[in-house]
DNA sequence: ACAAAAGTGTTTCTAATACACCCATGG
DNA sequence: CCATGGGTGTATTAGAAACACTTTTGT
């Protein structure tokens, strides 16, 4: 395949692009971390993220889609760039810049076989083991970036099933921010957004008494962004 | 010269890296942006934001920073990274990923000299032309960047000479978020911080009776975040 | 004496925090 | 009937926003 007809460039550097992806989930009230063993050489067989060097006829969010999908069987998933890593001799393989992307799964929706197969496993935040490359620190940067982020944004939705409940919601927040939150304040706060949408339906797994489960109502929120209204969690 | 002895990752696709910066400044209230005129075909001769290649023995700040020495004169410049740019036929000169940049520079500090011999202008944000491949988004995802990073980093006082007075830093806040602050508020706020120090001199070039000038306090301000305090204006 | 920008205080209102009890249910 | 997590309301406090006048000084 030859997609471009000249190289304008010849006389500069070319090198290599990759994208690795820090994958977070949630889970039993831990934030999780999804990695795996490295299948190139050098350094073969140790703990990495997942990543994929980029074809030139790619883009590179789309070598991150395909990477995540081939390990996890999920599409459609919350992802966004970190930032690049690429000091001159990082990678002793070649010189090679990485562009971390982060991303958020449902951790019940993905395909346990395949990620089995492809030798993936999660591991909670607070345990994570030493990793190839700068990898950890990518882990750091973008674990700062989603306590931000969530503050305006609502991320942490991607983290969890379709339907949840309010205490669900809320340790997610304690674990993200790895804090505890007083529950009365944070059902007042999260309910006053008015961008979750009460079912008639409960979740019966935690309680005897069932908590009443909710939906993220993409729709109001947007029309809370376009008010101009400030979203803010925890 | 041959910075890698041996090329791991043969099998993969190589491409350019190139870096973007999307360089402020500010004057006499108003935020404006340095570009210049394209030196490289294709396309050459259109406005542009001030780029170069990354070479294989060089980190992608470097880079940037060669660049923005190379026309403005300036070194330590406070610079941070955006995001990437590189969808596959974006660059009709070959694949080149662009991880573009912003700088906040003291607009009274670079060398006029230099930037007109290379042809580089200043304009107002609000009046920026048509620059070349994606360069309009990028000033416009700096500016969102600067935006929200200016409100829980003080990256306003790069953008003014070291001793500033009250009413200009109200008017460089004005002036990023385009809005109107009462007076009154804004200096409560800004000295309640107490991250500035009142210096014993006056600016007396903008009214008769004179502007007390202040500087930011870099020890001051990291105290005030190691103390967890929430570092916020306007 | 006046124009023009710098500087100063108080009140009001909103939102964050702190805090304790009742509810519903399955076992 | 009781243990467990779900759900509710109020008082206090801190900070944001609104708002108008006095000061200084070169001309």
């Amino acid at each position: 395949m030859k997609p471009f007809q000249k190289d304008f460039y010849i006389q500069e550097d070319k090198m290599y692009v990759a994208t690795d992806c820090v994958i977070f989930g949630f889970d039993e009230g831990n934030l999780k971390l999804l990695i795996f063993k490295r299948r190139v050489k050098p350094l073969m067989g140790t703990w990495s993220l997942i990543g994929s060097f980029v074809k030139l006829d790619e883009d590179v969010k789309e070598a991150a889609k395909r990477v995540l999908k081939e390990i996890t069987g999920l599409e459609n998933v919350f992802m966004e760039e970190l930032k690049t890593y690429g000091t001159t001799f990082r990678d002793p393989g070649y010189r090679t810049i990485s562009i971390a992307q982060y991303a958020l799964i449902r951790i019940g929706e993905y395909d346990k076989e395949l990620v089995e197969r492809h030798g993936a496993h999660w591991y909670d935040i607070e345990d994570v083991p030493d990793l190839v490359l700068e990898h950890n620190q990518m882990v750091k940067d973008a674990l700062l970036r989603i306590r931000r982020k969530a503050r305006y944004k609502p991320i942490g939705f991607e983290l969890l099933p379709e339907k949840f409940t309010i205490p669900q919601l809320q340790k997610l927040y304690e674990a993200v921010y790895h804090k505890e939150i007083d529950s009365r304040n944070f059902r007042k706060k999260v309910l006053s957004l008015n961008v979750l949408v009460k079912l008639d339906e409960k979740d019966m797994s935690t309680s005897r008494r069932g908590a009443f489960l909710y939906k993220f109502d993409r729709k109001k929120y947007l029309k809370l962004q376009e008010s101009g209204f400030n979203f803010e969690i925890a």
